[in-house]
DNA sequence: GCCCGAATACCACCATCGAGGGATTCCCCT
DNA sequence: AGGGGAATCCCTCGATGGTGGTATTCGGGC
């Protein structure tokens, strides 16, 4: 096989200085090429459509758009799209979401420079490329069913320290359902309160500070 | 003046992608050097007495040990070593506690690389440099009073979805006491309730999930 | 057509919380 | 020696939270 065809890699994230080490370490392999390096979602979405790279790094925290809504951005016109996600340690809802979303790999920017081209070529292939770290705690909540979108926005009002009272104006409902709501997030994460239900919703990634 | 004294620079980070683009940034330029790049504090520690860097570019969530007692082991050793926080937005607290662990700047992984070099000058010339968003942060909160000790104890049980009565047994105190220690928190982090306290010390980075 | 889950609503009951007050001890700092 | 902050303890009481049971409406799937 002669020298043509590199894995035109398209990078995705807010940090300057990583963004660096990911043009230094792919341009380092002879069979890589960094089409565009760029810092925000929407950067993320006008470039791909722009380079379409063969394979995409895209953080999940960016300035104006999410990792995932760039995804679901990405891949609604491309649904060939690889990309992968590199981010640090986050809760399983944002690894499962990210999943969902269409990524074929989640990456972590603690891992070793060698794993990250080897997750990159995998993915290239064809391959999902899930690390083990990923897959435990993705694993830690198989069996649980998620919080529906009203549970959500009930959780999220009561970690801004809103009464039942409170919620229940806020969101146009009586307080007994908003009560009804507050059992099942607590059955569902498995607190033994509300405030425990905060603490766990905010670990896991259900609601953002 | 001639080519001598480059500024000689450690890299303390966990993201070995990170330390490259700091590696190919501290190299670019024609009057620093990088002496060292680690992945944990306690490297950082035994690196900084190998190499007594100029300036030493440390983050604060490592694994081993963290990046604020990383800088008390080396400062009690070398009072006069020049330290920047290179990390990403964190809360108050982490930033206050940091400066007051002798950091002489404060930089963010999502700042251009231009600043962060001028940023590691400055620190060099003894200057301090602190940029504006953490500034301003930090600001919000000067004239609040911290919590005690025994405070973000009682926090951390609240978060963990403990009534009174279980935190009072935990910490072997009576639950009048942890009541008046509950009514201190929400005072002092303005919170309605034990929940929204709980969802504040979190964000400000006072009790880590 | 039937069933199920989500969301809505109501009632009653009791534990817990949070506000109010006052009080003591200890230790550090001046 | 006095002041002050931290930590401890005690009391009361109304507001809030969490549990139990029951029920309706609406959509989607079988």
């Amino acid at each position: 096989m002669a020298e043509q065809d590199p894995i035109r890699v398209l990078c995705v994230d807010d940090h300057p200085l990583l963004r660096e080490g990911i043009a230094a370490l792919v341009q380092s392999q002879g069979d890589m090429k960094l089409v565009a390096k760029v810092g925000s979602g929407r950067e993320g979405v006008l470039g791909f459509g722009e380079h379409r790279p063969d394979v995409t790094l895209m953080d999940l925290r960016l300035p104006d758009m999410s990792g995932i809504d760039a995804m679901v951005a990405i891949r609604s016109e491309f649904p060939d799209a690889r990309i992968i996600v590199l981010t640090t340690f986050e809760g399983d809802v944002e690894m499962r979401r990210a999943l969902e979303a269409g990524a074929r790999g989640y990456l972590l920017k603690s891992m070793p420079p060698q794993d990250l081209i080897q997750g990159i070529r995998e993915v290239h292939a064809g391959k999902k490329r899930i690390p083990p770290e990923v897959g435990s705690r993705l694993a830690e909540h198989v069996g649980d069913e998620g919080l529906t979108v009203r549970e959500v926005e009930v959780l999220c009002q009561i970690a801004g320290g809103n009464r039942n009272q409170d919620i229940a104006q806020r969101l146009f409902i009586s307080e007994e359902t908003v009560k009804v709501h507050v059992k099942h997030i607590m059955e569902k994460l498995g607190a033994r309160d509300r405030t425990q239900a905060v603490a766990i919703g905010i670990r896991r990634g259900i609601i953002q500070l």
